[in-house]
DNA sequence: CGGGACGTTGAACCAAATCAAAACAGGTGG
DNA sequence: CCACCTGTTTTGATTTGGTTCAACGTCCCG
């Protein structure tokens, strides 16, 4: 959908930055570690439901989230699908192992983006010590919230995976009380590994207990956190 | 269980380990960077059910699993269980990037293992570029691995996971055909968040479809490796 | 040969899925 | 401002895959 914004970055800005690390990769002990995305990245913007990379296609960028959020899908050959993580501003994604994308990644409202050439990061991280502790601490970091996710699709109940992804969102985006979620319920359930129909009855049923308010579908308060606490297994 | 085992490393060896690193970080650009474990790992084994590494304990050591099979856990309140992954001969384990374990480890049957410590390997990757990067690696492997095991408990039939599993024990262990489950049926089960009692119920179903023959609980033939490629969605 | 751990099988049950329909929320255009 | 349309969410009725509960086999190992 998105294709022509994706390969458009090759011709537009790319080949600059790769000579830019390369003249400058051993100068670079002074720039701060956590700028280095702003510095080399190329910001690329994505519509709802636009595709910024594909499972099994040349892991060609790494990226990071400027505004917006992002899922990871997973998808089966009859449609199932498996959201295997949301990324929201501040986050990277796309650090593979191997040379090809081990997942999709689309956004999930309007997102910037800043996209870094791995073979560029690679380089960088080969000069830049700290930067190299950086991306092994994101993979990491990723690896750990993978770990927790999997304990949830294992052996939580729907109520527990539901009060648990509240709890995480509103780690992660709550304003004073209150989240607007950026996704819609079919993303919820994907990444709960539920049904849309259990994730807006669970809604419901944790709003009628009191734990929540919700104020529109996509506006939650959270009335009683303790309450999801409880809830929610750990 | 085997705690005085994990403790009496400290006093025994490590102290040593600790200036060895420091006296030689400059001279290791020779070493092949695969055998960092075997020359700074202190080997430790662990009978089976020893705990390894505990969830919330500092985390002291980095694993490289020498013989046996080791399985990581997590735990909820109540005592339900999940193993997010199995380590075999090879496999390193226990990086994380906080100061603390982020799950349990045990020994599933006797283990050996070489322990090295944290401190040491981050002092070690911090020289040695090549080192640091396969740290990244392994780490980053760990998270495919983690997303494809998401995908599924998110979305796989009791069937198709149990044919993922055998197909990837397959590819892990197997002599020509033949594979010897180090793990007992309740690994398996918690593993694939489900019952015994479905995992008993699907390797018979297995069995029955001749997919699969079962010589012991534990020792599986793959019949028809296509069968369960079919079986298993993907 | 007897006991305990592990594994399989059977029957009843239940949490979540599926199927179906109604309610709601934005847009768009008359 | 209202009527209409389309995509999303909620609610209800029914079904089902997997769990639970219960019993029986099997394999070691002393």
């Amino acid at each position: 959908m998105l294709m022509s914004n994706t390969q458009s970055l090759e011709a537009k800005r790319i080949p600059s930055a790769v000579d830019w690390v390369a003249s400058r990769s051993l100068a670079g002990a002074g720039r701060r570690v956590e700028d280095v995305f702003e510095q080399l990245g190329i910001p690329v913007s994505f519509e709802k439901d636009g595709e910024i990379c594909a499972e099994s296609e040349p892991a060609e960028y790494i990226y990071k989230v400027v505004s917006g959020t992002v899922r990871s899908t997973k998808i089966l050959d009859d449609g199932r699908r498996q959201i295997g993580a949301f990324y929201m501003a501040g986050d990277i994604f796309g650090l593979e192992p191997g040379d090809d994308y081990h997942f999709s990644a689309e956004a999930v409202t309007h997102a910037e983006v800043l996209a870094v050439k791995r073979s560029t990061a690679f380089a960088w991280a080969s000069q830049d010590g700290d930067f190299a502790r950086l991306l092994w601490n994101v993979t990491a970091q990723h690896l750990q919230r993978a770990q927790d996710h999997i304990l949830l699709l294992g052996r939580k109940t729907a109520l527990e995976r539901v009060a648990t992804f509240i709890l995480e969102m509103a780690d992660r985006l709550a304003k004073e009380g209150a989240l607007e979620l950026p996704m819609m319920r079919q993303d919820i359930a994907d990444y709960l590994g539920l049904t849309i129909e259990t994730v807006s009855r669970t809604m419901t049923h944790l709003e009628s207990t009191h734990a929540i308010s919700l104020n529109s579908s996509r506006q939650i308060a959270l009335r009683s956190r303790s309450g999801l606490n409880r809830v929610n297994a750990c």
